[in-house]
DNA sequence: AAGTCTATTTTTAGTTC
DNA sequence: GGAACTAAAAATAGACT
């Protein structure tokens, strides 16, 4: 699919410089309407980028929210935004993982609530889109597979395609379950966290002697206690 | 592999390669308990940073949760986090001439709202639930066309596939960012949310007019002092 | 506006102090 | 259990498409 055909077009120069390459900048507002966009997209796409890394490299729950210049809001969460969002506002930690002798029981347990929350929110948002669907007088499913060019995608089939990953998450999720319940044994340690940021769901560690993890945890930044109240429940 | 000089150690400490340099890693959990806690402060650091200079750059507001791997809550925000969060949970924008008529606005807060009533129900019927789909979940459920497809697979495989739905997660939710972007008014008001559902990041739509660049008041919980010095320009 | 390319800056993995 | 160092990897400014 990808051809290089820069060939020709370098072949010639090897001297010449074709750009100066990266240049220095100074860390203040950017003055260039253009540029700006320009640098919001690129960079945003680099902080989401190394969020999600460290999330998945340390194990650890990241929540990001920026306002774009034009005042939208992107926002992105592991587990997912508002889970890591009530963590904050109630003074929480996240679930601090194996506690006692019997995590197995625990993690399963705290799936399969979740799981149940994902089924919920899918059933809701089925009418939705149901509706949406109707509004828009929509014509019907063509069957494609995860690793279609995305970027090609129009609106309707974009849809689709989440409604396929949505199933196919929960599906992930349940089937790694399975095989942890089976013979966690023999998974690789860091499966089950692959597994949960890939799904969103948490499919915890049942690392065989690592990950401890102390009792409790207490978070030092002090915040305001009328955000509970927003939040409530 | 760790073969190193033991000839000359600092006694001229110049010109001898003494390090490797930095080397490539897999974005996966890091199981070394010790490195992952260095990572975790290094690479904790340089998205703090990433996120300030977005923030000066593009005159942006951003705000970050991160919880350590032991469990403690680092936030950076600007102006502040608390603040973030208030345009966040209200569904609007940063101060501005709040328009009267937001319909993305509101729809999403009453989606939220919605889900939070459902989260709260649904934890309290959540036991029993949990059983019987447990017992369901044994016999059938089966017969999608990726549940045949993950059926098949064995644990290495198994692997790989979730490595490459973690990538498409992130692929998802930057395009449908980017849709809603240009144009999320023709949007579905569903499709953040089903994307958010689907991928497990949350990507939401807000709207697209104010925006007034407040001044100062930066980061709460200071942690990385270079945020907030260089923030503080 | 979104993707490519290149030269350069920036980040950071591995190590030592 | 950081802080500093080194060198390779990763990100990206600027230009073009």
């Amino acid at each position: 699919m990808v051809v290089n055909n820069n060939i020709n077009k370098n072949v010639d120069h090897k001297k010449t410089k074709t750009t100066k390459g990266r240049q220095k900048i100074e860390i203040k507002k950017l003055e260039d309407k253009n540029s700006l966009q320009v640098t919001f997209s690129k960079r945003r796409s680099g902080l989401f980028n190394k969020a999600m890394e460290l999330s998945v490299l340390c194990g650890v729950k990241v929540g990001i929210i920026v306002f774009s210049p034009n005042g939208k809001m992107f926002v992105i969460g592991h587990p997912d935004f508002d889970t890591i969002l009530n963590w904050y506002l109630n003074g929480e930690s996240p679930p601090s993982e194996v506690s006692a002798s019997i995590p197995c029981l625990q993690e399963h347990n705290k799936q399969y609530e979740m799981a149940m929350r994902e089924l919920e929110k899918e059933k809701r948002k089925g009418k939705a889109i149901e509706e949406e669907k109707k509004a828009k007088k929509n014509n019907n499913n063509r069957g494609f597979w995860w690793d279609e060019n995305i970027d090609k995608m129009q609106l309707e089939e974009l849809e689709e395609y989440v409604k396929g990953l949505m199933k196919l998450r929960l599906t992930v999720a349940l089937r790694i379950n399975d095989m942890m319940m089976t013979n966690h044994y023999l998974m690789p340690p860091a499966t089950a966290t692959m597994a949960a940021v890939a799904t969103g769901l948490d499919v915890l560690p049942i690392n065989d002697n690592g990950f401890v993890v102390d009792g409790n945890s207490n978070n030092v930044c002090g915040f305001d206690d009328r955000f509970t109240q927003r939040l409530r429940m």
